[in-house]
RNA sequence: GGCGUGUUCGUCUAGUGGCCCAGGACGUCGCCCUCUCACGGCGAAGAUCACGGGUUCGAAUCCCGUACACGCUACCA
């Protein structure tokens, strides 16, 4: 082991879309696999033909990428260790399977779906561990069934699974690396089917086979793998080979402490790409949800590149974590905050682009959509909005003038004399030389100084005029970008259109 | 039912025998800043460390029980 390349896998099955709590346990996997030189690979799960979804895969695999986890090794990708679609390996599953039926490790078994349920109702009821019940293990396995009775049945074509056989009483132990020692009685553990009867291998029985076959050196993955550790230890055992080092993490919870699911909000991570979270937020926040730094470190913002060179597994927790998204808006706040503005205009660029498709603008098009004057919207409001996209929708009246006035704001800041005050103020705005904010600033309190009002008397109103809203950047700033000529116009809108509310 | 794992503020967590009548972050509330909203700053409330026994001069930290929660118990992964 030692001197050994790491390896580690993410192994989804292709059933829907990327759960957060998969692409945790991905995310962890690559970072243990950077954090120590090796590499990240990705294996498709398809045993199940019943449950697979089309597309499913490039899915997975295509978020992943989003999210920054690049894998060295997929079905996508290629690599030397491949195929990476278990669907494309049976050949090797049958090759081990004749190898353990020869050496007396499995047995073939004819019970029916329906007689094994049967069973296992009984055996409830009469308050036992439901479990098979051995019926076809050979005789010279311990079993009582002859070798003929088994050879008729296989000659009839009559359908067949392949159970391994489970030893009496054994006790097999491991450890873990975020549990530690952990020990299991085989007395417990069922004769589990290896071979489907549609020829397909089960997950215990694959995985084993692609995780020594495919040299990983780690196995990371979520607890509810825990019970079968006996089985896949056994698997090894039999097949004679080294297992891996197992880490099993705690699972992501509902508020309600079950293991995350639909049915209580969104779990798939396309669900928060589309809601605006970026991938730096997603990645940070899943990473703090079971790993801290520890050694009293206070840093709660993390870039993928720091998550690499700071993870390790045994600072994993092993309480499972209720996902709650009250610090994932936080995060994504972080990130807009500092995220550079060119990065910012590419999303939201497209976006407002789109937006003047479906809605007519009386300011120019080329203006608005430019980089200049979307970067002078991304300073004043990077503070204010809790998505990139809402640059575009919380901060509209940039782009889009403004179809109606905030009614608590006008009733509050709207008075008989505000329209004649406007009136008298507009031509200082139209013939300033320079349309600066401070040049603004300026005329505005020498406007307002010989009257003996104070500057909110007209900061208000001009604001709602502009913004249709009594919440947003500095106004004299938010002017200036807006430019004369729409600020003139709007005020004039405002001037004719908003009344005094009646008391 | 059996097996396994877990249990520190509402949430994410720090803490590995004395520095802890428990620290940070999110959220909540208050104050300051201020043209509004945010940002920022300051502060507050919030955990008898699941419970009960030990061990020890001393335990959130070690041991043993109990409770509760979750996971698994499929020809699903």
């Amino acid at each position: 082991m030692v001197g050994k390349r790491v390896r580690t896998r993410f192994a989804p099955s292709p059933t829907g879309y990327l759960h957060v709590g998969g692409l945790r346990t991905a995310l962890y996997n690559y970072l243990f696999a950077k954090r120590m030189g090796g590499d990240f690979i990705v294996r498709i799960e398809d045993t199940d033909q019943s449950r697979k979804v089309a597309d499913a895969q490039e899915n997975l695999i295509k978020t992943l990428e989003w999210a920054g986890l690049m894998p060295d090794e997929s079905p996508l990708h290629g690599g030397d260790f491949g195929p990476y679609l278990q669907s494309e390996r049976l050949d090797i599953y049958k090759k081990y399977c004749e190898q353990l039926l020869e050496e007396g490790h499995a047995y073939h078994c004819f019970a029916t779906s329906e007689e094994l349920e049967e069973n296992r109702q009984l055996q409830m009821k009469q308050g036992l561990q439901p479990k098979y019940n051995r019926k076809w293990l050979p005789e010279d396995m311990g079993g009582s069934m002859p070798r003929s009775e088994i050879q008729k049945k296989l000659d009839e074509g009559v359908p067949s699974v392949v159970r391994m056989k489970v030893p009496d009483y054994v006790s097999v132990w491991f450890e873990d690396i975020i549990r530690g020692p952990i020990e299991f009685d085989s007395a417990t553990i069922d004769d589990q089917v290896l071979m489907k009867s549609d020829g397909f291998p089960t997950y215990h029985f694959a995985s084993v086979i692609d995780d020594h076959l495919m040299e990983f050196t780690h196995i990371i993955r979520g607890e509810e793998w825990l019970p079968s550790m006996p089985k896949h230890l056994l698997l090894y055992e039999f097949l004679g080979w080294e297992p891996p080092k197992y880490a099993h993490l705690p699972l992501l919870l509902n508020p309600d402490r079950s293991k995350l699911s639909k049915r209580q909000g969104d779990v798939s991570v396309e669900d928060y790409i589309r809601k605006g979270y970026s991938s730096e937020t997603i990645v940070n926040f899943v990473a703090l949800l079971g790993w801290n730094q520890g050694e009293g470190c206070e840093q709660e913002v993390y870039s993928l590149q720091e998550l690499i060179e700071r993870f390790s597994l045994e600072r994993v927790g092993k309480a499972g974590s209720i996902f709650t998204i009250d610090k994932l808006n936080w995060l994504e706040k972080q990130y807009i905050k500092t995220r550079p503005a060119e990065d910012i205009i590419r999303v939201i660029q497209p976006l407002l682009i789109s937006e003047l498709e479906k809605k007519e603008t009386l300011l120019d098009r080329v203006t608005i959509t430019g980089e200049r004057y979307l970067e002078d919207v991304i300073e004043l409001m990077r503070e204010r909005v809790g998505f990139e996209h809402e640059f575009v929708t919380f901060s509209s009246y940039f782009f889009f003038e403004p179809e109606e006035y905030e009614e608590e704001a006008v009733k509050k800041r709207w008075t008989p004399d505000t329209s004649s005050l406007l009136g008298e103020f507009l031509p200082v705005l139209e013939s300033m030389p320079d349309f600066t904010a401070e040049a603004i600033e300026v005329a505005l309190k020498e406007f307002v100084a010989p009257k003996g009002l104070k500057t909110a008397i007209l900061i208000h109103p001009l604001r709602i005029c502009s913004s249709g809203v009594s919440f947003g950047p500095s106004l004299y700033h938010m002017l200036e970008v807006l430019g004369r000529e729409a600020v003139v116009r709007r005020i004039q809108k405002g001037m004719a259109v908003i009344t005094v509310p009646q008391q």
